[in-house]
DNA sequence: TAGATTGTTAATCGATTAACAATC
DNA sequence: TAGATTGTTAATCGATTAACAATC
């Protein structure tokens, strides 16, 4: 039996459906819907309605019998819940193609993720500006963190420059790295990591293209083993 | 009771574990190292050693009782498993920041897969060169997929642009769509999506920088319904 | 009030872990 | 042969779905 003043830890599986729910809350939200019901949210969501109210409960009730839930305040809550209420600072580390491209890309900042600064080792790139964002020295990048509170950093180096990189970052007030290099960080638990691996995705994508082949060999293997009468 | 020649289905669970178990025997076939055990490879990888088992299970008997498996021989098999064998042809549309960070990058490359065009409205970018891929009109995509046999489309384009290209795209033999756009694509079951939306990743992170906050909220609530004696 | 829809408990389903006979 | 380690069955754990009393 759950304990009162016990907070029992929300899976993965939830936190991974919270963005879904708070996008398509924004959508009804701009449409002016007022309610919405588990079961409507369920029609375009692809959520089950059991579900949804499962995974909203694991936060509060935040919903009312006979009526469903409002969409602003269950917009609201689930911003809050996901950390959208206040901004967030960003640094780039590695201003090479993907650095750069997410420094030019402005879809961030409609979420308070505020890109700040952008450090490279390369002195062409140096005291360059991508953005308004300025491209500061590596050897900078320590101070400028703590100096300004920056929660998260993006990391868009090569990886055999990651290891150097985390291990002075986490000396520093970092909240979370988004990790984009294919290398598996291992740092103090009070530094969160969330991966972006895009080869895994495209290895799952060209899995699932291959898949139908894969399927016709494996049941060729096994008619041999079992030969049809 | 299974029977000869049925297939079950491989969980998704299952299958984003494969690009790990590709990339970590991968390391280990550059040090020469000629065998590895499923307990070996959960000390790194993290996971179980009979979870690994079960996984490799899904796919055929790769291992040896006493011995375990034989890395080369099993890098092969889970390079087959997820089409890494056969090189595939990739275009990438929209030749944005992100189409253009990704058309720059030479790292797909190496696994096979090869980025042959590039496609855009604007006709200050058409005609130009990206890595001496060419980019060309976006009127000409549906052709040039056919003609060239081209396996995934790289969908790095604005989300209001997303369901006129998705329609366009559908009625060629394109295997698989990698869709960087936040819009949630529904087409023929032909056709494989798999999706990086970045602003869904950025919110996790949000979530779990922002949990310990959360926690406390939640928990002074729970104190004013349950107060301490 | 009657109808709708929540929050929540119980049932089911699926994935992970444990255990061990088979066998290299 | 003895030791190691697989493949696989059974047990456990966790997540999803179903059901329904509570209540707006």
């Amino acid at each position: 039996m759950e304990q009162p003043g016990e907070i029992k830890k929300v899976s993965m599986a939830v936190i991974k459906r919270l963005p879904k729910y708070y996008q398509h809350l924004g959508n009804l939200l701009r449409d002016n819907v007022e309610r919405v019901s588990s079961q409507e949210l369920s029609k375009i969501l692809g959520f089950t309605a059991s579900q949804i109210r499962q995974d909203l409960n694991n936060f509060g009730e935040f919903g009312q019998q006979g009526y469903g839930y409002n969409v602003s305040q269950l917009y609201t809550e689930i911003s809050k819940i996901l950390g959208l209420n206040t901004s967030h600072k960003m640094v780039i580390i590695g201003a090479g193609n993907l650095g750069q491209a997410l420094a030019k890309y402005t879809g961030f900042g409609i979420y308070g993720f505020d890109i700040i600064a952008i450090f490279d080792t390369n002195p062409n790139l140096v005291g360059r500006e991508i953005r308004d964002i300025p491209i500061y020295p590596v050897e900078d990048m320590e101070y400028f963190i703590n100096e300004n509170d920056v929660d998260i950093a993006v990391l868009t180096i090569p990886k055999d420059k990651t290891k150097k990189i985390v291990k002075a970052i986490s000396k520093t007030c970092i909240r979370g790295i988004w990790n984009f290099t294919p290398v598996e960080i291992k740092i103090n638990e009070n530094i969160i990591v969330e991966n972006v691996h895009l080869i895994d995705s495209l290895f799952t994508l060209s899995y699932h293209i291959n898949e139908g082949m894969l399927q016709e060999r494996l049941l060729k293997q096994k008619r041999k083993i079992f030969p049809s009468p």
